[in-house]
DNA sequence: ACCCAGGGTCATA
DNA sequence: TATGACCATGGG
């Protein structure tokens, strides 16, 4: 895995991730995404900067019909405006970004997958770009890429495949932050055309056999 | 017109 | 434990 991380890094440079002016934003963002396309994040995100609504507190004030107008373009608009209200009342009732992230990463994990709405890849996202902690994402395009590459298959666990690529990958923040931005990059550039394709163009490159 | 997107919850067997 | 239904907009 650190191979193919060093083909991604040789072709697309650093990503710079997560985008988002602040660890808050950063978190929005990351429960607006769910199963979305981020450009229609963006303009999610838009709507609420430009209201003056991106702040825990005018969330949680917001009716549910304000809030889920303001979040139309991202889709799920009604279950995504009572994600975020969730998220936001744990938010504020856990003493915010600083009382946050003074907690370990095993019970801030613990502790945001208790959230309703917050699953195990959007609390690693808000682990790993808005608290800089060390988890490694999984998410469909680490499955995609490297069962085509026929590293494992597929179906496996979250939880299985991002112990496992903890323990194969280079053990450093740094590189977990780019390397799943790198495999964004890869699928948007490459998988997006052929969803289903059953190679990967990595291969062309690092000589893995196909499984 | 069809397929998919930087998932998660809930009901059912 | 493990599938399936459901959520919904916007771009290719």
């Amino acid at each position: 895995m650190n191979e193919v991380y060093r083909l991604l890094f040789a072709e697309y440079g650093p990503q710079n991730w997560w985008p988002g002016d602040t660890p808050f934003e950063v978190m929005v963002g990351a429960v607006l995404t769910q199963n979305t396309n981020w450009t229609n994040v963006e303009k999610a995100i838009s709507n609420l900067t430009k209201t003056n609504n991106l702040s825990p507190q005018k969330i949680l004030s917001l009716e549910h019909e304000q809030l889920a107008e303001l979040i139309t373009p991202s889709g799920y608009f009604n279950v995504k405006a009572q994600r975020l209200k969730s998220f936001v009342s744990w938010y504020i009732g856990a003493g915010e970004y600083q009382v946050i992230n003074s907690m370990d990463t095993r019970g801030l994990r613990a502790s945001l997958l208790a959230v309703k709405g917050v699953g195990p890849e959007t609390a690693d996202d808000m682990l790993l770009y808005a608290f800089d902690r060390k988890v490694f994402v999984i998410d469909a395009y680490f499955r995609r890429i490297f069962s085509r590459l026929g590293f494992i298959n597929g179906d496996e666990k979250y939880e299985q495949l991002r112990l496992m690529a903890e323990d194969e990958v280079t053990n450093d923040v740094q590189i977990y932050n780019e390397y799943h931005a790198l495999l964004v990059e890869h699928a948007k550039r490459h998988c997006k055309i052929k969803p289903r394709c059953e190679g990967c163009c990595l291969l062309e490159k690092c000589g893995f056999e196909s499984s």
